[in-house]
DNA sequence: TGCGCGTATACTGTATGCAGCATGTACGCT
DNA sequence: AGCGTACATGCTGCATACAGTATACGCGCA
């Protein structure tokens, strides 16, 4: 079968019911920066620490020059520094970093706010709100890992309601940065229910359409994250 | 002399008014990724042209592989997109795309209006000043490039006054890739007027230290701008 | 013993070569 | 004549090899 075959062609060959999805073949270049990016997220790579190039392309398996790619794609993103003729850097942040970023993001975020909850249909704000009942659940069970990854779902999916890629690509390229410090932070339980709470309210808000009151609460929202991860930096 | 010389070092075999800058040695990568990006925003390299690694390679004198890297570097700030096995392309940007670019870049500029206006020092503000006389010298004399030069300078700096680093990234990069759009619009004598009015009325708040009424007015610039570039989409 | 210099080593930066994939063209078949 | 298919070509994707630069170590000298 050809790669441009008509639905026509597949619904011949396969259940009907399955759609003429394109074979996703991932490229060995999104492949590494995704992989190089978890690792920075998860700590594998520290904060500070010199990413050695054919060591890391070994442990990877692939050879330097698509990871030398990669590396540049993540540069670009801010997650890491290149030195020149010394190789590339783990960014590590500042308080004063994190303190705009999270800035930055409640910025964006109250704007997505008030865009969302003017163009949103009812079925997207519906998904929004499955996500998180999901994520409230993870929350009763206490797992953090899953929970976190709604969470992360959650205010995705919200910046897409908004419509405007600009917006939405601008966000995660921040948002991505500071995975790894927001994931620290939630630790102590008083906190994580403060969060909750706070996410109970967007819904909410969402919900009602009402962009001012959302927009309020997820700059709060911020604000209590700054206070959730400062003491970790 | 070697690179890590003391200032002292430096002291004894040139003259004292000189600092002791460190020689900038542009790497391959940055001279590049310049190179190629200042060709796509004057339009060498058009919207949806197809970029040949080995024909533009040989134009600028460099081998396939650094070009290659500051490709994925340009593509991760959106000026281009890698088609998998097809090699990049020059991006192209419908009507909505613009006005979505537009109405982030409304939103970051108000934030900054407001943390310029409180953090800013005197003589900072008295540069952006002195950058705006001389673009309003440059309108009388209606020298297009130059005035386009300046303004583009003085929204720079004026990001830079809000003393965070991330708001001003994130604006370089949009403002980057609507560099090219921007200039196109502003050819009316009229629209060119009324940008310059804008200008004259941004100057006056930042130099009142009025917060709002600059947050207002950036906004409003820039659904002038808006009106201004739609036409030539 | 401490400082300065030279050398060695290891890593990054760049070029080149080969393999795989996409596309355009020409031929054969219906 | 029209369509499908097989092949040729040219490009991208990746690996390897070489050159240039930073760093660390050790030696000589004050």
């Amino acid at each position: 079968m050809t790669p441009d075959s008509t639905p026509a062609d597949v619904a011949a060959t396969v259940s009907a019911a399955e759609p003429p999805r394109p074979i996703t073949r991932r490229s060995l270049h999104d492949e590494i920066v995704t992989r190089v990016r978890d690792m920075i997220i998860e700590g594998a790579l520290a904060p500070g620490a010199r990413i050695h190039e054919g060591q890391l392309g070994q442990q990877l398996g692939v050879s330097r020059t698509p990871l030398r790619e990669a590396l540049k794609f993540l540069a670009s993103e801010g997650l890491i520094e290149l030195v020149p003729n010394r190789g590339a850097v783990v960014r590590s942040f500042t308080p004063k970093d994190v303190r705009d970023m999270l800035d930055v993001l409640a910025v964006l975020e109250s704007f997505a706010a008030r865009l969302a909850c003017r163009n949103a249909s009812s079925v997207e704000i519906a998904e929004v709100r499955a996500l998180h009942d999901r994520m409230t659940e993870r929350y009763h069970v206490r797992d953090r890992l899953e929970y976190f990854k709604l969470n992360q779902q959650i205010h995705s999916a919200f910046l897409r309601l908004s419509g405007n890629a600009t917006l939405e690509a601008a966000h995660a390229a921040i948002q991505s940065r500071l995975k790894r410090i927001r994931y620290i932070g939630n630790r102590e339980p008083q906190q994580w229910q403060d969060a909750m709470a706070e996410h109970q309210a967007m819904i909410g808000a969402l919900e009602a359409r009402d962009g001012e009151a959302l927009a309020r609460i997820v700059t709060k929202h911020m604000e209590g994250t700054w206070k959730r991860v400062k003491a970790t930096l």
